[in-house]
DNA sequence: TATTGTTATACTCTATAACTATA
DNA sequence: TATAGTTATAGAGTATAACAATA
C-alpha cells in the first residue's frame, strides 16, 4: 500500500508532537476542560466518599424530597438498573431513605436523611470553593459569556 | 433514622426535578455540554466508521508523520496497551502503515497511507463544518472568551 | 396490559501485570 | 537492565432483556 508524507527510510518523529489539528477543533478543546475538571473535582468529593454520580443524586433528592427512581434516573440520565446501586449506596451509607408511596406501592419516595442533608450542605460548599478556585481570574462577564456559550450549544445540538 | 423535608407521608415529586443546586456550578454545565457535543461529534463521524478515539489517532498520525505508539499513547493519554487495539484497527482498515525503525527495530514508525490521508481530510472537513453548526450564533470575540476560560482551567487545575 | 424497581448480563473503556524482542 | 509493543485480564461505566410486585 502506497503511503503519504513518508521519507524514503522510516523516521522517528519529534519528540513533542503537533497537536495544530485537534486543537483547532473547539469541541476537543471542551472535552480537554471537562476531563480536567472532573479529576480534579473528584479529588475534592474524595474525603466525603462521593463519585460525581453519587454527589449529583444526593444534591437532586435532596433538592427533590420524595422523587422517585424512575424520575431519578430520567433527570440524570441513568437507565433506571444502573441507578438502583448508586440509591443502595446512599441509603447504605444512611443519606438517604426509600418510603413507600402509599398512593402507589410500586414506587419509592427518596428523601435525605438528616445525616444526608448535613454531608450535601459540606459537599456542596466544598464543591463551590473549588470552582471558585478553578474559575478564578474569571470576570464576571467573561464567565457569562462561557454560560451563554454552553446554553447556545445545547440550544444548536441534536437539532 | 430521622429525616428532612419529609411530609407525615411519603409524597411524589412534581413532574419536573429542580437542578438549581447543580446548575449554579459550571462543571456541571461544562459537563452536560461536552457530552451534548461528543455525541453529536459521534453521529458526525459515524458515517466514516470512526469513533473519536480513532479519529484523534488518526489525524495526529497525519500530522505527526513517524510517530511511535508510545508517543501516540502519551500524546492521546492512553494506556499503551488500550492503543494497540486502535492502531489495530486503522492498520486494517488500510489507513495507516506500520513501519518498523531501522535504527531501532523495537519501535514502529506510524504513517498514513494515501487512503488515510483523504479519510482524514475528508472527516475533519465533515467535523468543522459540524463545529461551525453547533457554534453558530457565537461571534468571533464570545469564541475567543470561550477559549480562553477553558485555556484558564488548564492553568488553574491540578495547581 | 403497563409501570416500578430489580436481577442478570453484556459490551465498551480504561488500568495493570507480565511477556517478547530488541536495545 | 531498560524500553516498545503485545497479551491477558480486571475493573469501572453503561446498556438491554426479563422478572416480581403493583397498578
Amino acid at each position: 500500500m502506497s503511503r503519504v508524507n513518508r521519507p524514503s527510510a522510516p523516521q522517528a518523529a519529534a519528540h513533542v508532537p503537533s497537536f495544530t489539528t485537534l486543537r483547532r477543533l473547539l469541541g476537543y478543546r471542551l472535552r480537554r476542560a471537562t476531563m480536567l475538571v472532573q479529576s480534579d473535582l473528584a479529588e475534592t468529593l474524595k474525603p466525603f466518599e462521593l463519585r460525581m454520580i453519587t454527589f449529583s443524586a444526593l444534591v437532586l433528592i435532596r433538592d427533590n424530597p420524595g422523587l422517585s427512581q424512575s424520575q431519578l434516573a430520567a433527570a440524570m440520565d441513568v437507565e433506571r438498573p444502573n441507578l438502583v446501586v448508586i440509591v443502595d449506596e446512599l441509603e447504605t451509607r444512611g443519606l438517604i431513605a426509600r418510603d413507600r408511596l402509599a398512593t402507589d406501592r410500586r414506587t419509592y419516595a427518596l428523601t435525605v436523611t438528616e445525616a444526608g442533608d448535613r454531608l450535601c450542605a459540606e459537599v456542596v460548599a466544598a464543591v463551590e470553593a473549588h470552582e471558585a478556585r478553578l474559575f478564578d481570574g474569571l470576570t464576571e462577564a467573561e464567565r457569562k459569556t462561557v454560560e451563554a456559550a454552553l446554553a447556545l450549544i445545547h440550544r444548536n445540538a441534536k437539532g
